[in-house]
DNA sequence: CTCCAGGTGATGG
DNA sequence: CCATCACATGGA
């Protein structure tokens, strides 16, 4: 793959650290040279940020205008966003604070197998042992797409690859009980029995119930895919983080309904924020 | 060593 | 409907 290099300004919130700590995406990585890295099916894109909203961009020629921009979800403005969610009724001092200090995260558009299978991994694991996890699938099965120097980059592995392994060297990735998991869903998508592409066009609530079918999918994995692979902006996973934060923060009852479209935006200001000042008492 | 991690499915009330 | 429990593995 031959790479291009831009500029270009990016005005709204966009902070690459706080985005890659924001939970939703586990591949992306910061490179030895201070350079940010993503790959998105067989695309590859460095950022380096040169300050002010300016960026030094290297990815394939037209693929910022067609893949990234996209990817980043950068038609919608996050500024003029957590304006409007924080003048919501449902909004308390909790939300307003962690809109504040979230500042700079954006829901990125990730590819639907690949969150299937990444959050099907993540359940009861911590966030560096998804990665982990993650990065080995496509260390081992991933299609070469780059080489830095001696390192491969490695897009993550189709359906078709990982339900030709067999189940007992998939679990040499770490993926413990969820292997089955994983597989079955591998062999549901290469069958052809699941279309990832075609669920784009299901409403959330069907799309929500085809994803809850699979065998170790239940509404939180559901909920994540629905969010992060399809951009179901009215989705809000509640994982053991968001639990806690409902119940010290919103007397234990869930306030998403309330913030309507805006609803998975919200949980994760609220996830990330919630995390951080748990891991700052410590 | 122990404890817990962006949960889910099975089981029993 | 709700409450428990097992589940593999790695990081803290």
């Amino acid at each position: 793959m031959r790479l291009q290099q831009y500029t270009v300004h990016i005005e709204d919130d966009f902070d690459l650290d706080k985005i890659l700590a924001s939970g939703q995406c586990f591949r992306p990585e910061q490179c030895a040279d201070g350079r940010y890295r993503f790959v998105s099916g067989g695309e590859l894109l460095y950022l380096r940020p040169q300050g002010s909203g300016k960026y030094t961009v290297n990815c394939a020629q037209g693929a910022w205008e067609n893949v990234w921009t996209n990817y980043f979800d950068l038609g919608r403005s996050y500024s003029a966003l957590r304006g409007q969610i924080a003048e919501m009724p449902a909004s308390n001092a909790f939300v307003r604070a962690s809109l504040e200090s979230e500042q700079g995260i954006r829901i990125l558009r990730q590819e639907p197998w690949e969150m299937l299978i990444t959050f099907i991994i993540s359940q009861r694991k911590s966030i560096p042992a998804i990665r982990k996890a993650v990065n080995l699938l496509a260390e081992r099965y991933g299609e070469v797409i780059a080489c830095e120097g001696e390192e491969e980059v490695h897009a993550f592995p189709t359906a078709q690859r990982l339900a030709a392994v067999p189940e007992d060297e998939l679990a040499e990735c770490g993926l413990g009980y969820r292997t089955p998991y994983v597989y079955g869903a591998a062999q549901s998508v290469a069958s052809g029995a699941l279309d990832m592409a075609a669920l784009g066009s299901l409403d959330d609530s069907t799309l929500f119930a085809r994803l809850m079918q699979l065998n170790g999918v239940g509404k939180k994995v559901a909920n994540c895919v629905c969010l992060f692979g399809y951009n179901r902006t009215a989705m809000a996973p509640v994982d053991v983080w968001v639990e806690k934060l409902i119940n010290e923060e919103f007397d234990g009852q869930n306030p998403f309904p309330q913030f309507g479209q805006n609803a998975g935006i919200v949980q994760q200001y609220l996830f990330c924020y919630e995390r951080r000042i748990t891991k700052a008492k410590k």
